[in-house]
DNA sequence: GACGAATTGGACAAGACTGTCCAAAAGTGA
DNA sequence: TCACTTTTGGACAGTCTTGTCCAATTCGTC
């Protein structure tokens, strides 16, 4: 049987419009992040799509097909993002702690709250039973890959003297669950600006109070 | 039309076989849970409950009766377990590290990690955009009519003078993000007892670096 | 305009699912 | 034993799904 990364991997260079093929796959993103594998029909993404099923099966094939090319599709766009963002994270500075908000309010805005992301990971966590390889392969692409680039930006920070760290990996990651344990997280719900910035500076504050220096003052 | 909460309202005493009943149920929780709303069929729970189809028609309803009750009941058994374990919540007392570590250990165990809730999270978190109603009945009657009994407890500790908090509301919802930030969160995966015991140590550590007395050695 | 490729709409088979109906079988209690 | 309730298995209609096939039409390009 082929696996999805096998799917995924062999990507010939599109054969009809092209303009087509991206209007399919983002009308099946549409359709997977709303209905579930399950429960979302080739006739209803074709008809999001202004295609016909026919031309679906044409340009890119069964459902597990579609399936695959959407998963990749989020995928790289959500990892790029995120060492775009990542690629802002602050160097030893003068106000570590404005510093710090700032870059949290990015990380939360651009990748944790962004609608792709979060469906991707939601349509992983749903379809990972049944077909194991789609998670790990989501693992070990998605955000795994960029951990360790996230615990070692931490590191540096510990080594410049700015905060005091003895596991960069633990203190990443209680960050990023601090800066995101005041973030709604209801289906529907999207984040206001206000509700960013509050979690940020409420995570931030925290996360300074455990690891900052001891006679620095947290001025948030 | 009928909704969920008023087809889990009505509930009348079982007309027929009680064991039977309880084994549909059980049998459509874990297939429900394992397949999803849209992937679940009344054949797959009847075989797996050891019943006939019809009986399941006899006894309960339609599939949306059947989901209906599978929420309820899970609902109802997590947020029991819930209100019990936060009844364990440490009083004022001599070391306050190690009996929050302890706490958090039955918090992470018997609620976060317990299979069932998870499963209910997810259900939730699927079939909430096409039935908000079951996901303003999990939140009200769920975690959410319990936040406020967890902040309290952290207030009162803070009245205690054995923590320092101003907002024992952020304070409640960072102390669970923390002592959940370690812990594995994969489709399949169940923490081990060590790593239940290292994720609420770490947590724990954090959490009263950042809000433990000053002047406090955290002896962890 | 003309040619080849892509697209379209519809028809189609094969299968799965829900929910209903019913007669036969099994269980239950007096 | 007898009457009553419940369960069972199967049949059934109706709907929806996927994936294929095909003729007609449109599109892009020379």
């Amino acid at each position: 049987m082929e696996t999805f990364l096998d799917l995924a991997r062999d990507r010939v260079p599109p054969k009809g419009n092209y303009n087509k093929r991206c209007a399919i796959i983002a009308a099946a993103t549409a359709v997977f992040v709303r209905d579930g594998y399950m429960g979302a029909s080739i006739d209803a993404i074709a008809e999001e799509a202004g295609v016909s099923r026919q031309t679906i099966y044409n340009q890119i094939g069964d459902k597990e097909k579609l399936f695959a090319e959407v998963v990749r599709g989020i995928n790289e766009q959500s990892s790029a993002m995120l060492v775009e963002t990542l690629a802002t994270f602050p160097e030893h500075c003068g106000d570590l702690a404005r510093d710090l908000v700032e870059f949290a309010i990015r990380l939360t805005r651009n990748c944790l709250c962004d609608a792709n992301a979060r469906a991707l990971r939601k349509l992983i966590e749903n379809e990972g039973t049944r077909y194991p390889e789609l998670f790990e392969a989501w693992k070990d692409y998605g955000p795994g890959k960029n951990w360790p680039a996230i615990s070692a930006r931490f590191a540096r920070l510990a080594r410049a003297g700015d905060i005091e760290i003895d596991d960069p990996d633990l203190a990443a990651r209680q960050f990023m669950a601090l800066i995101g344990a005041d973030l709604p997280n209801g289906p529907g719900e999207r984040a206001s600006e206000e509700q960013l910035q509050s979690a940020a500076r409420n995570g931030v504050r925290t996360f300074l109070r455990a690891y900052g220096k001891r006679d620095a003052a947290i001025g948030l």
